[in-house]
DNA sequence: CTACGGCCCGGACTGCGGTACGGAGTCAAG
DNA sequence: CTTGACTCCGTACCGCAGTCCGGGCCGTAG
């Protein structure tokens, strides 16, 4: 019932231009436009003079763009990823099963992380019980073949 | 007691050639050498001819490589982390510093990892309590600001 | 109105992580 | 002893993911 907030009812949600989105995504100018040529970045609306008008969640993708590739998705694969949320009811077979494979890839990930940080809090002196700190694991633990 | 593996009492764990270690770390021979001039694998001996004898836990180490790697490490992560290993009794400060700021660091992929999953598996159809499967959280679910 | 910062574009450049190439020496099976 | 696979080395090249550059238009505060 408040009006109070910026964002009133009939407003349409101010777009921001390429300083303003760079600046609250922490990326550079350029790189906005280089995942719009690669295609992850969806071509914004323009004004008269060329500028473009970014939609305000374009700030949010970006920092999911960023933050999965720290999780070390390639471009290529998070543009998968969110091309998978674009097509929602997507029972469709092929989907499906790359989205199948890409959760057991996740799985293996989060294993072997958790492998690792077990080995570095041993290394650390955490160890929970007291088991031999010498002798580092830390290459067998995490050297399965495949 | 018995002795009938190939590995005998006296005998000095036979070296292997480049293409050997290649062949059975899945990497190309010109991998080895890279990783050699960066300094990520050890000078090995060599023979009078200037052939490589490498030591067998080469291979391993190489898939520790690998998989650190796509784990989202970088060459000179793996290389820190490594390093880690190789100062067992690494009291000393920076080092401890360093390796818990990693410990972090991997929490947090973990963490990234779990919820990116979860999405996943809902987008699946594997929901688990029958939740609004539409209007995908993928982005804002990740998005944590830093 | 003008200045100055923001934005536009195409194209060149960077650093990382390898890969490929070519010419020469080496090793082992036949 | 020959032959073919393997290895050596340096150097060039590759794709990815940006980053920088320079010249020119835009927009707004003063």
């Amino acid at each position: 019932m408040a009006q109070g907030s910026e964002k009133a009812m009939g407003e349409v949600a101010k777009p921001l231009r390429s300083g303003e989105v760079a600046r609250r995504s922490g990326v550079n100018v350029e790189t906005l436009r280089f995942y719009e040529r690669e295609g992850l970045l969806p071509e914004p609306p323009r004004r008269e003079s060329g500028y473009r008008k970014y939609p305000p969640e374009t700030v949010e993708l970006i920092r999911f763009i960023k933050r999965a590739q720290e999780l070390g998705f390639s471009l290529r694969e998070v543009q998968e990823l969110l091309s998978v949320r674009n097509a929602p009811r997507a029972k469709s077979g092929p989907v499906r099963r790359l989205l199948a494979a890409k959760v057991v890839e996740i799985e293996r990930k989060i294993q072997d992380l958790q492998v690792l940080k077990q080995v570095l809090d041993e290394l650390l002196g955490r160890c929970d019980g007291r088991r031999s700190a010498s002798s580092c694991p830390l290459i067998r633990s995490l050297c399965r073949e495949d």
